[in-house]
DNA sequence: TGCCAGGGTCTTT
DNA sequence: AAAGACCATGGC
C-alpha cells in the first residue's frame, strides 16, 4: 500500500517539508491542470508546477505548496510556511492532501470500466491519473454547493471569490495573498444583508448561515455522517437542511465523504457533459442517464468527474474559438 | 426581452 | 415517487 511520509521536521524561513508517496492511477500534473481550470485561484492557486492552498491548522493559517517529484514513483513534496510544525501537525497535512487528491482509493477498477463504457472511454484515457478532487471539509463541501446553486460557473465563482476576500483569512507568502474559505464561527454570525451585498441570494444567505450554525454548535459533522450505513442515509441527513436538495447534498458527499457512488444525476453539468461527448443534438433525459449510468455502477461519482472534466476542455476551446 | 444557468421548496397527482 | 408551479439572481 501507501508508504509512510518523510517529515524533516521544523526548519528555518523556506519552510517544512512532507513527502507523500502516491499510489498506481496517479499523476500529479493531471490533478493540478484541473486545479488550474475550476478553482480559479480563489482557494487554490497553481503556480508553475505547484499547487498552493491555505489550510488552517490548530488555529493557525499555513500555506502548504505542493509539488511533484520528477524520479520514479511520482510522489509529492509538500512545502509548509507559516509556522513550525511538529510531527502531530505533519500527520494531519499529510491526512488533508491524502483526502483532498483520494490517495487511498484503489483505481483499477474504474479505469477497466472506463476503458469498456464508450462515454467515459476518450475521458479516462485523456485524464489518466486524475482523481477526483473534493474537499476534506464537511462544512465548505455544503457552502461551496449552495453557493453554486442554480446560476453559471463563472458567476458562481464571483460569488466565491467575494465571499473569500470578504470573510476569509489569509495568508502572506512572497507577496502574494492566499485565503482561506471563512470558518463556521464566521459565517455563523455574519448578517443576511453582509451576504446578499455581495450578490448571494437571500436565500443563499440563509442557508449558509445555517449550515455555518449547525457546524458550530456539533450537529452537523462528517463523522456524523461517515458513521451512516449508506449514503442515502446520509444524503438524508444532509438534505433535511433546508436549502439542501439532491443534487447539494450528493455533491458533498461526492467532494467531501469521496463516496464513489455518490451521484448528483440533476447536474446540468452533467448533462452537457454527456451531449457533448455523444455529439447529441439535445441533453439526454435523466432516464436516458440513468440508462449510460448501469455501467458505472459503484464509481458513478469518477464518471461524474471525469466527464466533467471534459467539460472544461470543451468549454476552454469554446471560448478560444470566439475569440 | 427572454431564456438559461453545474437548484430548492412546496403542492399536487 | 414524480411532475409542475413558483422562486431567486445575474449574464448574454
Amino acid at each position: 500500500m501507501l508508504g509512510k511520509s518523510d517529515f524533516n521536521g521544523a526548519v528555518d524561513g523556506s519552510g517544512s517539508i512532507i513527502r507523500l508517496e502516491v499510489p498506481d492511477y496517479f499523476d500529479f500534473g493531471q490533478c493540478r491542470e484541473h486545479l488550474a481550470h475550476s478553482e480559479n485561484g480563489c482557494l487554490v492557486t497553481v503556480k508553475g508546477d505547484g499547487v498552493y492552498k491555505g489550510l488552517r491548522l490548530n488555529g493557525i493559517p499555513l500555506l502548504i505548496r505542493i509539488f511533484g517529484e520528477e524520479n520514479r514513483g511520482g510522489g509529492l513534496r509538500i512545502h509548509v510556511h507559516g509556522a513550525d510544525i511538529d510531527a502531530a501537525m505533519a500527520t494531519d497535512i499529510e491526512e488533508h492532501v491524502r483526502q483532498w487528491f483520494d490517495l487511498e482509493r484503489d483505481l483499477a477498477p474504474f479505469n477497466a470500466l472506463a476503458e469498456r463504457d464508450e462515454l467515459l472511454r476518450r475521458h479516462v484515457r485523456r485524464y489518466s491519473g486524475l482523481r477526483m478532487l473534493g474537499n476534506p471539509s464537511l462544512y465548505e463541501s455544503l457552502c461551496w454547493a449552495i453557493i453554486g446553486q442554480q446560476i453559471t460557473a463563472s458567476f458562481a465563482f464571483q460569488l466565491k471569490q467575494r465571499v473569500v476576500r470578504t470573510f476569509g483569512e489569509s495568508v502572506l507568502f512572497e507577496g502574494e495573498r492566499y485565503y482561506l474559505f471563512p470558518g463556521p464561527e464566521v459565517v455563523a454570525n455574519l448578517t443576511i444583508r453582509d451576504m446578499t451585498e455581495l450578490k448571494l441570494s437571500q436565500k443563499k444567505a440563509e442557508y449558509l448561515i445555517e449550515v455555518a450554525r449547525q457546524t458550530v454548535e456539533g450537529s452537523l459533522t462528517k463523522d456524523q455522517l461517515l458513521a451512516m450505513e449508506s449514503i442515502e442515509q446520509a444524503v438524508k441527513r444532509l438534505t433535511a437542511i433546508r436549502g439542501v436538495g439532491a443534487w447539494t447534498a450528493n455533491y458533498a458527499v461526492m467532494l467531501c465523504l469521496r463516496d464513489p457512488q455518490a451521484f448528483p444525476i440533476a447536474d446540468v453539468g452533467l448533462h452537457r457533459a454527456i451531449q457533448h461527448t455523444l455529439g447529441l443534438a439535445r441533453k439526454p433525459t435523466l432516464e436516458e442517464i440513468r440508462r449510460y449510468a448501469v455501467s458505472w455502477e459503484g464509481w458513478e461519482a469518477y464518471a461524474t468527474f471525469y466527464l466533467w472534466r471534459g467539460l472544461e476542455d470543451h468549454a476552454e476551446i469554446s471560448t478560444d474559438e470566439l475569440a
